[in-house]
DNA sequence: TAGATTGTTAATCGATTAACAATC
DNA sequence: TAGATTGTTAATCGATTAACAATC
């Protein structure tokens, strides 16, 4: 086995030097240093090659990268260049705001679909999604090719959901439901527990 | 100085244990091991007693923790004794949604105002808060004992914002704007930003 | 060639895990 | 006393940082 795990963190900062290179290359500056990438980034030299050399050598030695092509390097890498179709489960307050924030196309996650569980629910369209029975799941996310999904429901159903998710072949998981999430090793879960977030804050402000 | 400065991790630890271990006082249990609390949240018994080991030494030998004290003892180390208001600054649809979330009040955090720079927006009522003029911010902020603002702006006004919460008094901001706040060493950020979430988690599915 | 910057190996740092003496 | 479990010191692990030879 050549698997020697990219740490979750490299990932996370890959995404953003992309950003950064991406946007020097549609400015038309042509290279740029790790140095450079680092201080725009609040990072070291040595943390951006470090991250890079995960995955391949991208620079010249004396010149830098060339953000036209290091742009086009990450992209690939990170799956930046195909779209990624997403659903939402519980169109409650946040599922909807969730539904309504614009600011996922820009970065090729499209939500594809939306499920609830109330009646009164189904068949509503927000932002030109029709709200789906939660009977329907398995077979609207095989039709439409989705490969992550949005937990927003109360945390007593959130579990139950996420086994009806798995089964219907999602491969990951963001789950704002204050609850640990038991899958199988091989689903990627990312927990966005907001009041656990503000708690932490809260700790800070008392000292 | 005797600072060890203690991990975060570990806060964010403290208050899962802080949770299951009230939850078993309620319940009339009377004491817990380490190993016990390890099971129930996926840590092993070592990790429990080294986290609880930065503030003291709560257990008793042989015998484990009295699940009534240790709450109590938790409960004054995390602050979770006190209330802590809150500010939203950008009522959007994040942030509206999060004014509406019921699910913060459970753990002693209050939403005691929202501000927007939208002149349509000022003096709606929303959840019982009156929508207030970005104006106003450092005044309302102090008379409201407000100590932890929510940034739902776009990212343009995002920074713009955040001097003004330092210059007003605030300790520590939650931030959802994609953007990296310039804001001084001891103001506390966490950045929660979805879609870099979501992006990260798409890289996980692309393999 | 001289200067700049890469890619990589070695050193450091911090956090997690293991081991165990102390103690109820 | 014997058994259980704590609190803490030492060992391990992984990630970040430093050092530097290779190279454009």
């Amino acid at each position: 086995m050549n698997k020697k795990k990219t740490p979750e963190g490299t990932i996370s900062r890959l995404f953003a030097y992309l950003r950064e290179v991406k946007k020097l290359s549609e400015l038309g500056i042509k290279t740029i240093s790790s140095s450079e990438i680092g201080d725009r980034l609040n990072l070291s030299d040595v943390q951006v090659r470090k991250d890079l050399g995960c995955f391949g050598s991208f620079g010249i030695s004396g010149a830098g990268y060339d953000t036209g092509e290091l742009s086009k390097s990450l992209e690939k890498i990170l799956g930046k260049d195909k779209q990624w179709n997403i659903c939402i489960v519980g169109i409650g307050r946040l599922g909807s705001a969730l539904m309504m924030y614009s600011g996922f196309k820009k970065d090729g996650l499209y939500i594809a679909a939306a499920f609830d569980a109330n009646p009164k629910k189904i068949g509503k369209v927000v932002e030109s999604i029709e709200i789906e029975s939660i009977d329907n799941l398995s077979k609207s996310i095989q039709e439409k090719k989705i490969s992550i999904a949005i937990i927003t429901t109360p945390s007593e159903q959130a579990q139950t959901v996420a086994d009806s998710l798995v089964k219907a072949g999602i491969e990951c998981i963001m789950n704002f439901a204050p609850v640990r999430l038991n899958v199988p090793d091989d689903i990627k879960v990312e927990n966005v527990d907001l009041s656990h977030v503000l708690e932490i804050l809260t700790y800070f402000a008392s000292n």
